[in-house]
DNA sequence: TTAAAAATTTAGCCGTGACTAAATTTAGTT
DNA sequence: AACTAAATTTAGTCACGGCTAAATTTTTAA
């Protein structure tokens, strides 16, 4: 019914909507690759719908129906790529943008039987959660491995799937989902942030260190009390 | 490169070719349920394209060029309804309307990993032989059940894919690909074809028999000589 | 052979989702 | 407060792939 074009609109404004309240016609033009005209008309279009609401020259906001199909969306996004990921081995830096292809032809059907066949997953293959099919989403709490101080440790939670030749650099750096990472030191302003994974060190472009998303450890208990894990 | 709508075109020609030599306006219309204005412009386009040869009120034939790309297509709906079936157990009746949109949207890279996964397969669930990615299609040399004369075996080796309603029949009826099956007798004209399936008699309405193709069991040999099997 | 019927093409239109260029509004200076 | 710069909207256009209605060609039947 929605078409390829809403759907993706939908999307990103949802995205954008993580940082910014209302969405700006520049910003989602930018996230789409599209001009700020071609931005313009789809908004109006979805507050003709009902799909988002619109102050003009003070962007959009999506309605709760718009929030729920963006996160239909969004569900069959992420669940592919968990597919292609398990069913066929297709790395995670190929995934997304199989996903992005696929996600606006697959049946209702058709996603209940891969969310059943992956056991009703929550996470994708870089760590996002999976939309629920009514509609909810788990908000991570993480930071970007960028926030660490020096001496913190953590673990790898989510990577940005947007960028192959970061993903493949990941992987080869060891640096995939629920890999232990300690912060060694920053470099001067955007310099590089040094890294210590399984027992190696790295040194992190800023670009790509901003990507990777993390829960920090504790800070390691001061002598007594060392038990108190669940 | 090539919309969807090409896609369909090319596929439907392709089709319609095993019949005809030149697919007719109507045909062509009738098959994509489209009017037969739309499908002359197609027609037209596709003739612009070289993808097609086109005689005004002639019909159309495919180029070497424009069968190649429905082959491809039809290799991508093929494969895609194995993996559908396989790797999710999807019922037969089901995965040809999926394939029907994921056809258009997957990547030579994922139809590679796809038709490894399932070991270069050459048939799809239906029965229909999957063009190699050159472009090579086996050509079945197969008969309509309805053709068969009394008295008669066969082995069911193909079926239609495009009424899901007439493949769960076949399922009950134990007429899945392989099995074997023997015609009866036949009532007066348009009246149900007598079969045995399983040690089971059947009544096969003509419409439904039509969609079956078998290869029929060489006639049973004359006393001696009984072990000239390969 | 010719008239009627059927098939096909042409003409003109529409919605979708892009685009550029120009007009307008808003935000940021001095 | 007044300009200027930036952002946004408007206006007008385009390709695509549909459609209906009318004109034309081909086929069939009288
Ligand atoms: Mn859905
Ligand atoms: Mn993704
Ligand atoms: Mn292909
Ligand atoms: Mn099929």
């Amino acid at each position: 019914m929605t078409s390829p074009a809403v759907q993706n609109y939908l999307k990103a404004i949802y995205t954008l909507q993580e940082n910014q309240a209302s969405v700006t016609t520049s910003a989602l033009a930018a996230s789409l690759g599209v001009s700020a005209a071609s931005a313009t008309n789809m908004m109006k279009k979805l507050a003709r719908a009902k799909l988002a609401r619109r102050a003009p020259y003070r962007g959009v906001q999506l309605t709760p129906r718009g929030e729920k199909m963006a996160l239909e969306v969004i569900r069959h996004h992420r669940l592919v790529e968990l597919f292609l990921t398990r069913a066929l081995a297709i790395p995670w830096e190929s995934v997304h943008a199989e996903a992005e292809k696929i996600e606006h032809v697959i049946s209702e059907d058709l996603e209940d039987r891969i969310a059943a066949f992956l056991g009703n997953p929550t996470r994708d293959p870089h760590g996002d959660p999976i939309p629920t099919k009514d509609g909810r989403v788990e908000r991570l709490a993480l930071v970007s491995l960028l926030e660490l101080s020096p001496g913190q440790s953590a673990t790898v939670r989510r990577v940005s799937d947007h960028n192959p030749a970061h993903l493949r650099l990941l992987t080869r750096l060891g640096l995939t989902l629920d890999a232990r990472v300690t912060v060694l030191r920053r470099e001067p302003t955007g310099g590089p942030l040094r890294v210590r994974v399984a027992n190696t060190e790295r040194a992190l472009d800023e670009k790509l260190a901003r990507e990777i998303w993390v829960a920090p450890t504790p800070p390691r208990p001061t002598r007594r009390a060392n038990k108190n894990k669940v």
